[in-house]
DNA sequence: TAATACTATAGTAAATTACTATGGTTACTT
DNA sequence: AAGTAACCATAGTAATTTACTATAGTATTA
């Protein structure tokens, strides 16, 4: 079965719970749980990840927490999931030997990495279209 | 790692080669494995789920085959795909408690489900494409 | 300096993947 | 009518991945 694993839909959920926070506050690890439902050990793990991938900052110390590294518009949902998960969607190599199917492939990555181009302040957006739509 | 199976690579494969067998002439399981490198075994499992979900017809015998259940521009890329690991991308349920998030998940899905419904007479022109534009 | 935050690493049960192996059953050809 | 070569079905398995939990820190600040 393809499909995006759960580690990188949370990651989007906490980066998302970062984007709504009022005024970029930053939010502690276990704000972001209670909102998300991710427990707290896998969250720190997540966003420890991230701020590897430089998507988030985090202050220590009390009343520390974390906040996005870059505004809303230039982060992209794919930056999210590919820092936890790796490179989207890579074709095995050395499957088959057909120069028209490496093609195939390698066209088919670049398409569904342009779908998983959608910058983080647009993620509501499906929601919107969903709703006016019907 | 988000990334297609080696599976449903295959079955593109296997399919590839029915739709370019000259004068739609069943090929033998044997004829197929040496051609896209798959294992004999293997490829038996995967051309059975392919005739399971009608992408293939096959004939016994001596002489027997396979060869494509329908035209090739009625198969899509994404069927072959779908046919052997089960639903592309599906989001999985009870992941955080957003709707906002739930209807970008669906949306997400719905878009790449498009970019793999190609049609299978059209998976050589990634080829073509690639060839000409550089 | 105590408390609360972040950091790093190891371990693990369950599921999935990518096959191989085995033993059929069917049907065409001679 | 019989042998051969094809298809069909199921079971098993090693390796990898997933989705965490657990543990033991280190850093910062009220």
């Amino acid at each position: 079965m393809v499909s995006i694993s759960t580690k990188g839909i949370y990651g989007v959920a906490a980066m998302h719970a970062l984007y709504k926070s009022p005024n970029a506050k930053l939010m502690q690890i276990k704000e972001i749980a209670a909102m998300t439902q991710i427990s707290h050990g896998y969250l720190e793990q997540i966003l420890s990840s991230l701020k590897k991938s430089s998507l988030v900052v985090s202050i220590r110390g009390v009343n520390g927490g974390y906040k996005l590294a870059h505004d809303a518009h230039e982060i992209l949902v794919l930056d999210i999931v590919e820092a936890l998960e790796g490179k989207l969607f890579v074709p095995s190599e050395n499957v088959g030997a057909s120069v028209v199917l490496d093609s195939f492939w390698a066209d088919m990555q670049e398409q569904t990495r342009k779908v998983f181009s959608v910058k983080l302040c647009d993620l509501d957006k499906s929601y919107q279209t969903f709703f006016y739509e019907i």
